[in-house]
DNA sequence: GCCCTTGTTGATCGTTCGCTCAATAGAAGG
DNA sequence: CCTTCTATTGAGCGAACGATCAACAAGGGC
């Protein structure tokens, strides 16, 4: 890889005197793996010894750990986020049922992470805002406009007429972490389980959608008027 | 902030010389609290002044950290495990997707609980086998007999005659997350979501298990011989 | 009243944490 | 070859960690 000086212990050698670009780049990267595998109570002293860099060189880069694991979140959640899921649940030439499916195939084989999972719910149990404010995207961007779909495709009041209720949300929501649950035993839980996850979601998705529409009209039709 | 004879911080008198019983569930109990709150990581300084108690007592009672916790998985999850969900799923006097909506509902109800959820999916971060040997509890001693109950209902051949399949168990830990994730969302994530989980709970299963027989039918006959 | 048992504490050990800073060393320009 | 610039490091700070231990104090039996 590099070179004539250095080695780290694992045998990868560091390269020293990088370029601050790429430095910053390799401690990033370098971040994301090792808290996604300990927790955001990772100490930096170990960071530091898997990078084969000094631990004083972190805080040349970041000016505290919290920044360094702020930076972690715009890496891995918000840059992430693909402005085609908003596209996809608003595009009128498929039926809303498809819509959703496309959404969450891509959605989850994009988040079946070993990173972007283990940190999403690490950053839950530390009580930041992260997951809440995440999850609160998906809610408004994706859900929302699914929900209005699927209200017209219906011929329900549109959510002007009559707002999107908790219970719609559920729905989509209740599909949502089926599909996710598959990830999280895997990478959080650590079962070695069904080697295509992607085929077992597919195949939830097959058992869950067919009977979406019915129960949503009926959702609805019980929180309208006089509901 | 100490008086005479001594009270918390936080008002609740602590009351000294305990005998061994009362101090050690009062210990348990805090740490099970705690912990939930900050993560396995929590310092034990911290879970003592919360307890009103000096430090060090706690490794009178437990010899190191790493024991306490234990004793927590102990009184959180093997304690709390129901016999009666491993008999009511065998219970041949009631349809199995009844026996498996009876057994969702309490099950869900008996973890929708701070300390159960967080410590659960703390521990998975841990690394520890925890989360993986109680999921395998799951499997086997509540999915499988549920499995077995459907194929017979189904006139499809035993587990002896075809093994129970990981795509059949799919279908169930499929319905159970989605159940789970309301939980989570909720406990985990802090979002502060719908007030009556149990009836979000209750409507997701009657979305889910009218199609549930059916969908396992085609699963186990296209796993099936030469499928 | 006294003693004995034992639940409880203050002081403290060795280690490791996040973080700082002066000194070092590798690359580029003359 | 020498200077300049800066990426990088070794040494170390104050604080907090898990854990230890001798000393203290609250009851119960005599």
């Amino acid at each position: 890889m590099v070179s004539s000086r250095r080695e780290t212990t694992t045998g990868g050698p560091t390269g020293r005197r990088l370029t601050a670009e790429n430095r910053e780049r390799q401690i990033v990267e370098g971040a994301i793996a090792y808290f996604a595998e300990v927790g955001l109570d990772g100490h930096t002293r170990e960071l530091a010894r898997r990078l084969g860099i000094a631990q004083p060189l972190l805080f040349r880069y970041f000016p505290t750990k919290a920044a360094l694991i702020e930076r972690i979140y715009q890496e891995v959640y918000l840059r992430r986020w693909d402005a085609g899921w908003e596209a996809v649940v608003r595009d009128g030439a498929l039926p809303c049922l498809e819509r959703f499916r496309r959404f969450e195939i891509d959605y989850q084989r994009r988040i079946d992470d070993y990173a972007w999972l283990r940190i999403f719910v690490s950053a839950g149990l530390k009580g930041f805002d992260l997951p809440s404010r995440y999850l609160g995207m998906v809610r408004e961007r994706i859900f929302a406009p699914l929900l209005e779909g699927m209200r017209a495709e219906s011929n329900l009041p549109s959510p002007r007429e009559q707002p999107l209720a908790p219970d719609e949300f559920e729905l989509l929501f209740g599909i949502h972490g089926a599909l996710v649950y598959v990830g999280l035993r895997s990478r959080v839980y650590g079962i070695d389980g069904t080697p295509d996850r992607d085929a077992v979601r597919a195949a939830m998705l097959d058992a869950a959608l067919p009977g979406l529409l019915a129960t949503h009209r009926r959702v609805v039709i019980a929180g309208g008027p006089k509901g």
